[in-house]
DNA sequence: TATCTTTCTTAACATAGGGTAATATTTTTC
DNA sequence: GAAAAATATTACCCTATGTTAAGAAAGATA
């Protein structure tokens, strides 16, 4: 909890009423590696900032298969943000990876915020222009780059998570199959 | 610009004074088919509002290949989000497809908009929460879907762009070949 | 209308990555 | 520590898509 009022206070100046609003809505939560807070199909309701641990957001199409669309570690915002935006059910499941903590909110106050405390819509504003050009940048990688290229660069960015997380996850995320990837971790170690 | 004040005021309540900062600080364009708004390796200033017409952002990999961004048709922007937020150089080009209409804004000025009329954070966010959740399926959709079917979604999402803009650069927007475009349109009509 | 340029299609061949299945390795559970 | 479960590797074959090149079609220009 510490850790989001300390981001938030890097970006804006943040009132005493507002900080207590916070708290009000806010919930510290320990969540065991497996557990799902999110289930594909089901109402989503909530959203999960990452104070410590590892998760994941994907997909289970047609054939069984997933499709990882995030990983979130420490100080990162998970949930099912194209279900709440459109208001229909879950697309996504959201799991954790690893015994993790976060802090839960309820999607609704959280949106509330905004018109109860205007302060942070500059913070939401920015934290969305940062992810807008992260998935930019993730989007031009998946066009130009070969699969062994993006396994790298995903090494870069995520540079712990192996960790946490089996390779067919990551292979998931990258849009290749964990044999793939077994084949370009392989050649790249040569 | 009419239509960019109409799509404002459908957002948020805007002050007399906003509306004239707004019109001080935006400059109406016409552009022909061809022209450059943002060259790749440059310095880039410059964000767009496309009022007519249609322009697309891709880049040039170090094979000379084109990759394809963002398509922008009416009431969309467009710019390099990228090097504006991390104050770099171009790392895309933005052209135009067609004829078209767009108003100019230099970055800087609309950045300041936020701290002179706070009004405008929220009409940021908002704006950006929608990319933000478009962006989220084009990713799941690049990651789940086949080709031929981010063909078919393609073309319901952007009906008209045919007219405007060769099929090569549509191919580059799905990520894949022009050739392998081909076979597929002939599949499709079988 | 004729010519030039751009775009699209087609074909032959090459290759990255997928599907399936078997095996090896690591991790978890009892 | 043995057994079970999960994960990773490997192999064989297959398919979608890429590459290169040529030709056809469409659009622009003179």
């Amino acid at each position: 909890m510490q850790s989001l009022i300390h981001k938030i206070k890097k970006a804006i100046i943040l009132s005493d009423e507002a900080e207590k609003y916070v708290y009000s809505i806010a919930k510290e939560k320990l969540i065991n590696k497996g557990e799902i807070l999110i289930h594909q199909g089901q109402v989503v309701n909530k959203t999960y900032f990452v104070t410590d641990g590892c998760l994941r957001s994907f997909r289970l199409d047609k054939n069984g298969k997933e499709h990882t669309l995030q990983f979130a570690i420490k100080d990162w915002w998970i949930s099912d943000f194209i279900a709440i935006y459109n208001n229909e059910l879950a697309s996504l499941t959201v799991e954790c990876l690893k015994d993790s903590e976060v802090v839960e909110f309820n999607a609704k106050d959280l949106n509330k915020i905004h018109s109860l405390f205007p302060e942070f819509e500059q913070f939401q504003r920015m934290n969305l222009e940062r992810h807008v050009v992260s998935l930019h940048k993730r989007i031009l990688n998946q066009l130009e780059l070969t699969a062994s290229e993006r396994y790298d660069l995903f090494l870069e960015q995520y540079p712990n998570i192996q960790k946490y997380t089996p390779n067919y996850h990551i292979a998931s995320y990258l849009g290749i199959t964990q044999q793939s990837l077994s084949r370009i971790r392989i050649e790249n170690t040569k």
